[in-house]
DNA sequence: TACGGTGATGACACGGCATGTCGTCACCAG
DNA sequence: CTGGTGACGACATGCCGTGTCATCACCGTA
């Protein structure tokens, strides 16, 4: 038998998630998370930055992914580029995991830390996106913009689609989106 | 003679900027903050909920500024009404404050911890901004891109504002990200 | 079989953040 | 003079996050 059990990692994603649904995040300590997965405090702090990052995890790869769409894009009218690329990670990342996102937007919700550890994901795909676009050709004003326009797409598009009652798809809602914004600076 | 000395806060919010300048936000500890001003880590946390806030502070009043912009601004073309409450918090609260505004916009970068914290108070801004849009009868998908939109101009503004060389003034720097971006959805 | 390197984990210590609780004392209203 | 109020000090405490060293299965090599 080996000494440890495989997936430590994993376990200790599944006991907080547990944890955190049952008696919320901040009432749940890290050595409670450990002792439920079978292993130390010191091995947590190991495969999680802080107690938050727990919950972030899974969208770690998404700046990477971001980067190479703002590599590969055409240059010319990125705005288009950048909504293709949307619609992108709305079908890799989103779709079809709208119950499971919610349950997790509950729990980040619930709590001022988990929130600004949201913002600051926000905030580092959105600097990927810029330095991606400067990387272009566009001047920094132009990239700062459009970079941020895109995470805000993203992110109204995703709220707007958790909130619905129907079951549209989140890159109709993209869609919608755009055309809105797009109204109110052609009005 | 009163039995302390007045201005607690003030005292307290001097004695952190000195030492985050001097040694950094991270290795600069509460203790050594109160103990500066003549206090006990007690009293530092009934002023401010923990050792970031201090440096936020000053900007506390904001959300209720752009509120009451919201709630005063013509509700037709809500576009050129939220540019106009963005030149008017511009000259209220950023013109004229450039350097001291530098060497806090250094400190929060130096970490994250300040960096998650600015990105906070951005979400609470926008979420102000969406709530009164919203009462003032917008859809909600219009209410959060058009939120959403201020505060991108906003940032992204006063970031350009403050790498700038020369002395622009912040307002036209605003109008100079309106129109650009306003350049990107008609292009 | 022998053996050294590697890498994940356990075990332990520790500083600092943040909070709860109670006591102290100037100030103020009547 | 008296009772209430509010800011602060003093003390205790729990948890977070990190540094450090020991342990031991696993693996490649001979």
């Amino acid at each position: 038998m080996a000494r440890w059990r495989p997936d430590a990692r994993e376990r200790l994603q599944q006991a907080a998630l547990e944890l955190f649904a049952e008696q919320g995040f901040a009432a749940t300590t890290v050595p409670a998370i450990t002792a439920r997965a079978g292993l130390t405090t010191r091995t947590f702090f190991r495969h999680f930055a802080d107690k938050r990052e727990v919950l972030f995890a899974d969208e770690a790869e998404m700046p990477s992914v971001a980067a190479r769409l703002m590599a590969e894009a055409p240059t010319d009218d990125p705005l288009t580029a950048i909504v293709a690329g949307l619609r992108m990670i709305a079908e890799t990342h989103f779709e079809g995991r709208r119950d499971a996102l919610r349950q997790r937007r509950a729990i980040v919700a619930s709590d001022q830390g988990l929130r600004e550890r949201d913002q600051h994901k926000r905030a580092a795909l959105a600097q990927v996106a810029r330095d991606g676009l400067r990387a272009r050709g566009l001047d920094p004003l132009r990239a700062g913009l459009l970079a941020e326009t895109a995470v805000t797409l993203m992110y109204v598009s995703v709220a707007e689609w958790l909130d619905a009652d129907d079951d549209r798809g989140l890159c109709d809602v993209i869609d919608a989106a755009l055309a809105t914004l797009r109204a109110e600076f052609e009005g």
